[in-house]
DNA sequence: GCGACAG
DNA sequence: ATCTTGTCGC
């Protein structure tokens, strides 16, 4: 029985998780469509001003045009706990989603997916209450543990935690530190890290990631935040 | 109790 | 994440 809602934050993370599950359980992880259009998430955080600047750069991911750019502040109601950063950043993420012209292929995070340690990271988390792929790329570990990866760009390993492979390590670049990657929604591991490989092929960070992470500096300076 | 700990 | 200048290296 799935929650009601009328806006995709209302769900509990109850709710959320055991949504979750089932779609995991029932709907099998069909190939991953066609995915056209990206939308890069990321987030700047005011300190004395106490809000956050949200923002998403939606990217054609064959041409690397952007296509779509959104900022909004909200307020940080929500401290960061280690595990709980959907509830910081979620909720102005998700509303930058919901306001959004371009149809999104594909949610790109700057955090975990998969690899959380309820297996539930922000990146499954707005995949689940969208319904939309979603692929989690954080530049450091939530936890899990795995070997280095070969030093050239492309190469992998396997992140565990608790005896669940729950993502990959994966260098983007050579000889660089790699970033670890692992399925939001619908998305599987080859899935998520072909997509970030595709888009991670100059810099460490994913392109689109790394443009909205300018976009939200950028915007927060303005607002004098 | 100790250490770890996305952004 | 944020607070901050210069600096080491390809």
């Amino acid at each position: 029985m799935l929650p009601a809602f009328t806006h995709p934050w209302d769900l509990t993370p109850a709710d959320a998780a055991a949504l979750q599950r089932t779609l995991r359980g029932r709907v099998e992880i069909r190939p991953l469509p066609p995915v056209r259009t990206a939308a890069a998430l990321d987030v700047s955080f005011s300190k004395f001003a106490k809000e956050l600047v949200g923002g998403a750069v939606v990217v054609d991911v064959e041409t690397g045009d952007v296509l779509e750019e959104r900022v909004l502040v909200g307020s940080a109601t929500f401290p960061y706990v280690p595990g709980l950063l959907s509830f910081r950043e979620g909720p102005v993420l998700s509303e930058i989603l919901m306001r959004l012209k371009t149809p999104v292929d594909l949610i790109l995070c700057d955090g975990q997916g998969l690899a959380h340690p309820r297996r539930f990271g922000i990146a499954c988390h707005l995949g689940v209450l969208f319904g939309i792929p979603s692929v989690g790329c954080a530049k450091s570990l939530l936890c899990g543990d795995c070997r280095e990866p070969g030093e050239k760009r492309g190469s992998s390993t396997r992140l565990i935690h608790n005896g669940d492979v729950v993502g990959r390590a994966v260098r983007t670049r050579d000889g660089v530190k790699p970033v670890f990657v692992s399925p939001g929604h619908l998305a599987d591991f080859d899935d998520s890290v072909r997509l970030i490989l595709r888009l991670a092929s100059r810099y460490r960070l994913p392109d689109p990631i790394r443009r909205a992470h300018r976009l939200v500096n950028e915007a927060r300076r303005r607002f004098g935040l």
